[in-house]
DNA sequence: CACAGCCTTTGAATCGTTTCATTGTTACGA
DNA sequence: TCGTAACAATGAAACGATTCAAAGGCTGTG
């Protein structure tokens, strides 16, 4: 229970000056062996570990990276998160994870955590409008790369997929399937990512004659629900169901096909063509695979640490904004089945 | 990009000492309402954040404690995490978060991280022997939890589930339905999870004549490994296809279920019952409904918080194990289907 | 008017590391 | 033998917040 040995602890213990010891963990080549090896002997003998905090005081800023996404939960992000954290790893740095929820408030709360902190760095999928703040943080020297969201070049280099485009090639599929009376499961459309797949989604079925899209808020992005809003949609009665279901994530999608196919004997696809958003591993894996717009999330992960390094090292850097084109995968929730009029 | 505003910044700005900033954030009461009203006006002009590395070098310890888990894709560590991020956030603590992925090497990694970070505990659901180190560690004052693992009530506290009595649980399951040529699914089986459960479930099978059970060693606790299971499964040939599979988690379960009914044909539950470990969220909508084994994974969160709390704050502790007992869930995968015999 | 007692404010010392100008040592060529 | 370069080791200063003994300012009482 006694105090934490300190760099001056090894230093007498092995005879030599504080500086000697630093040197020996941080320009070993600039030390003779026979003191090296002395002074290792000490550090292993004590049991002494470098306290960052002193080290992060002096050297004016932290060797860690924050990251704050809006649901740790969801497979999409802990995978992004997964290869912000190798990324890191390549530099030596490591990753302070924060997840905000989608809500504001907890998102402001890490800012402020990451910033005492005096994280190098930010990678975050904003909820609020934090613009303003990252602004600031920025002219701090703390650079922000937003992600899964696009940004105003002036202001911040972001990583983003194109959510229209995603929403259209969805909606665009099941149109091509002979369906026209089209649902939109997602909210609160007030998430960006939501609001932009529907616009997509609008834009496919205003192209095809006689189609119409109907929106149903789902208020949440869990399983849970898509079982509410599947629930819903069964109390309506058979007449009045949508034949074609596009659910603005996968969890939505597979809470509405538990709750269609397994309480509620609606078949999937013949009564109802249902598709995700994301892709997630269990959306092959469902009662019925769920087709699905798949993100290449690695790749976005590993560009979102790519153009903060890029501002890390740059004095002056160009914001960029890289756009990934997500891609349609097809199961069997929207396969080889005619439409059912 | 001019260097961030310090506590004697914000002392010369606001024509006060730098002791009576320091008060008007750490003792407000202290500190008379003018000079407070003019100490945060200047706070607000600077935009002052505190330095969180001097605040800790000084105090000795960070506020924040270290958890390593398995694998953060994994749901079941996910909602751990969250619980545990909760829990931390009443006293003021943030959570540190590492993912070892089943590598020692990793798991060591993080632990070295941790240390110098000065993390004031940690909790963590060991991969490989560390025991000795942990055991240095709280010797040094920074207590250490065990999730998800039984340990010696001597060394340290844990929280962990009976997986003997979980194995157990799911085999009998099996064997109660008529099957009577068992798999066990997992690996590898040094984890001590995996292994824990095989024991249950061959205790389970012992109390069976004419039961038998066979190991297959999966490599691995992802959908893909599960996958691979299921594959080389099919190659055998019908004869020679167990009638109950039992997978140490749900995602090998899953991974054998799509392998054996989407690609080849097998029935679930008729010609093979199977049943999983974990009952995560998508359990209940996988292709058929899976059954498996609940553990409460809130509560383990929690428990483990609360534990560490109790080190902290008692000079000596005396360490505490805490076992929840797992639960049955039936879901279509083993339910309402005779023996194929 | 002096003084006690209370409240407020001060500022030097401290935490552990890194940095860097300075000092000490060795070896080699002149 | 001396001078000088090359290399090693030194130790004081700095980073920014907290702490705490001490000083200062004020009120009210004798």
């Amino acid at each position: 229970m006694s105090r934490a040995a300190s760099i001056k602890d090894v230093a007498n213990h092995a005879q030599v000056a504080v500086g000697t010891v630093s040197n020996v963990l941080n320009n070993p080549d600039r030390v003779s062996k026979r003191t090296k090896d002395r002074v290792l002997q000490a550090i292993d003998e004590l049991g002494f570990v470098r306290n960052d905090a002193a080290r992060q005081l002096r050297a004016g800023h932290s060797r860690t990276i924050g990251v704050v996404v809006l649901d740790v939960g969801n497979p999409f992000f802990t995978s992004l998160v997964r290869a912000a954290e190798d990324a890191a790893a390549v530099n030596g740095s490591a990753v302070l994870l924060g997840d905000s929820g989608h809500d504001a408030n907890r998102e402001s709360h890490y800012i402020d955590l990451f910033q005492e902190q005096r994280v190098q760095g930010l990678l975050i999928s904003p909820v609020g409008d934090v613009a303003d703040r990252l602004e600031a943080l920025r002219q701090r020297g703390v650079p922000t790369v937003l992600v899964d969201r696009l940004a105003d070049e002036d202001r911040f280099s972001s990583v983003s997929v194109d959510d229209d485009a995603g929403g259209y090639l969805a909606a665009r599929h099941l149109l091509d399937l002979g369906r026209r009376k089209l649902a939109f499961v997602g909210g609160p459309l007030s998430i960006r990512q939501v609001s932009d797949r529907l616009i997509g989604a609008r834009r496919a079925v205003a192209e095809v004659d006689g189609a119409a899209l109907e929106v149903l808020d789902s208020d949440g992005q869990s399983v849970l629900a898509g079982r509410g809003v599947g629930n819903s949609l069964v109390d309506r009665g058979a007449g009045d169901m949508p034949d074609g279901i596009f659910c603005a994530n996968d969890l939505l999608a597979l809470g509405v096909m538990q709750s269609l196919t397994m309480m509620n004997g609606v078949r999937i696809p013949e009564d109802v063509a249902l598709i995700g958003y994301d892709d997630i591993d269990f959306a092959a894996s469902a009662v019925v695979p769920l087709s699905s717009i798949r993100q290449p999330t690695d790749a976005i992960g590993r560009t979102a640490i790519e153009l903060l390094t890029e501002e890390l090292d740059a004095q002056h850097p160009r914001h960029r904004a890289v756009v990934f084109t997500p891609e349609l995968v097809v199961r069997h929730s929207t396969a080889g089945a005619e439409a059912p009029h």
